[in-house]
DNA sequence: CTGAAAGCGCTTACAG
DNA sequence: CTGAAAGCGCTTACAG
């Protein structure tokens, strides 16, 4: 464990020397840098991280907090972020967390110990933010999620908008001639500002507005966006609701599992059900019969996103809230009733 | 951004009795005590994890390093992991690294700097192991990924017999009367200690034991361990080998894009071909028709990892390396054939 | 039970 | 271009 003390006593320049040389400052001279350099390459010389953010006032590295370790659809989103960051020159450290952990307070943490430039969340959780973000200093991004009416002023945001990607799926299953459509997914919904809720909000006012029933206790099924919150709310809605001929799943997850209670109870996609998801998932393209899904458009989402954190990082433009247009990708999973 | 010495101020008692209390040392008066978390509390006081880190010359933390941030298989075990260790009243730290990371350099720069009590490897690369690893005097164990051979003393390990797995497959396709079998998976079968080499082997050693045909070039498609590269494979196998009636998948993702490549060439599973796979994720139970799969037990190799380590932590009981038992798990996907 | 002080391994003005 | 020195925010023997 040779720290910047034996470097520099074998050596035989001063720590502050090596310390110049470590950071790739410019006024060494050659031959003191290719001796220290030697000497590091040597003994194997690892700074010590602790005492190195100790010292600095600030980082120049950019944060990436990302939630739910094992969600396909941010995960995806997370590689792009990286290859863009670095490709603007810009030093990512990214922070994974489980779903259990608060994003917020440890951004309060990073913010505090390592001082980085600006800050990314991905699977935000807008209790949080709403409870106990405080003004950091530092400019942030929501990615995917909607921070509008959070009243931040450095949390920018861009996402799809839930409301009229629901309104989308509902609209499309009308157009294939469905009129008894169920919907599956969220916890709980009557959050408001709650993805579910969205969701919810823009399936259940399409239907009424088209004047198709929407009786909540029959046609809508709670449940995790999990494959088996899914599985278990579609068998459920084939006895609250056995007329359906069409399901919106707030999720491609959801839909996956779903679509396996429809085949275990004899009903086959889509002849006898439809189904239409959310998110674009890659799995759902795998599927028998592949998934019908409303897509974000993370693309987008993503370069939007870090386009206006290293914005507001070099000047202090103001931060935005803005909506990403989403598309639906037409797979198998959606049959066209005869009128 | 309080700091120890404002909470010393505040409350009138020195730096070190602060400290104290927050470290719950016990020779602290309840009055000071009392009164130092008040000030804590009201100051929302947080201490600088670097500093900290820092002074201290260990930490009674346990890290669990998992690469792959999004593979279903490893974050399954995660969440086992962290709630036994949790039980064990062992404090834990999780570093989450992509693909592309190495987690051996990543062990060194944490056992530099934070002084852990143990290690925890989830999604190893054995290369990196194999000639990067130093003896850091922290006992660490591979979990689902096989060390014997390494030859390091501090490392046990815990994992699944890919051979004897690739082997069971084989059988219970042979069992089921099938002759034409294919294999998917893997990129480089041919480099040693890989688990890809050893189900290559098991498969196709088992296959010419039984007197059946193993033509590489015609029956083997090598893949990456993804839905699209299972997806590709699937399709080429399909050319190189027409008369395949079984299939053998070295994953279950690999296995979940077969699946979609067959039902897109019109073959139906499992009447046409017969699909098996290996590792028993989630998504392997809801896909239609059921995977069949060779199950690893992860929750047996999960427990002995664990326990081998606290052990290791507090005697100092000798390494080991130990195969855990797994199981077919029969699904829908794998047909009989009259003979 | 408490305080004063040394020191962890770095960085960074400040001189020269 | 280089060195000596202060100091980042903590912890921990050492006295008392």
């Amino acid at each position: 464990m040779a720290t910047i003390k034996d470097i520099a006593r074998i050596t035989g320049y001063s720590i502050g020397t090596v310390s110049r040389v470590m950071n790739h400052h410019q006024d060494v001279s050659d031959k003191a840098r290719k001796e220290i350099e030697q000497v590091i390459e040597e003994q194997g010389y690892q700074p010590n991280a602790n005492a190195k953010l100790l010292k600095q006032t600030h980082t120049n590295s950019i944060t990436v907090f990302i939630k739910s370790t094992c969600n396909i659809f941010l995960n995806g989103m997370l590689e792009n972020i990286q290859s863009m960051l670095k490709q603007a020159g810009e030093e990512v450290k990214v922070v994974f967390m489980d779903e259990n952990s608060d994003e917020v307070l440890a951004a309060k943490r990073i913010c505090h110990d390592n001082h980085p430039r600006g800050l990314l969340f991905l699977g935000a959780d807008l209790d949080h933010f709403r409870h106990e973000y405080e003004e950091m200093g530092v400019p942030a991004v929501l990615v995917a999620a909607d921070g509008n009416g959070l009243h931040i002023d450095s949390l920018s945001s861009y996402c799809t908008d839930d409301d009229a990607g629901a309104r989308a799926a509902a609209e499309y299953l009308i157009d294939h001639g469905h009129r008894h459509i169920g919907l599956l997914g969220g916890v709980d919904p009557d959050v408001q500002g709650q993805v579910a809720y969205k969701r919810y909000h823009g399936l259940s006012s399409c239907l009424k507005e088209h004047n198709l029933s929407f009786v909540r206790s029959r046609q809508y099924i709670p449940c995790e966006f999990s494959l088996e919150g899914g599985y278990e709310a579609g068998k459920n809605l084939l006895h609250t609701f056995p007329e359906v001929t069409a399901v919106f799943c707030m999720s491609d997850t959801v839909a996956i599992g779903a679509m396996r209670a429809f085949s275990e109870a004899g009903r086959r996609i889509p002849e006898d059900v439809s189904v239409i998801g959310f998110d674009g998932i890659d799995y759902s393209q795998f599927t028998v019969p592949r998934l019908t899904t409303v897509c974000q458009d993370t693309e987008t989402i993503v370069r939007s996103s870090v386009n206006d954190l290293l914005m507001r990082i070099k000047t202090d433009a103001p931060s935005r809230h803005s909506m990403v247009p989403f598309h639906i990708v037409e797979g198998e999973s959606v049959c066209q009733l005869s009128k």
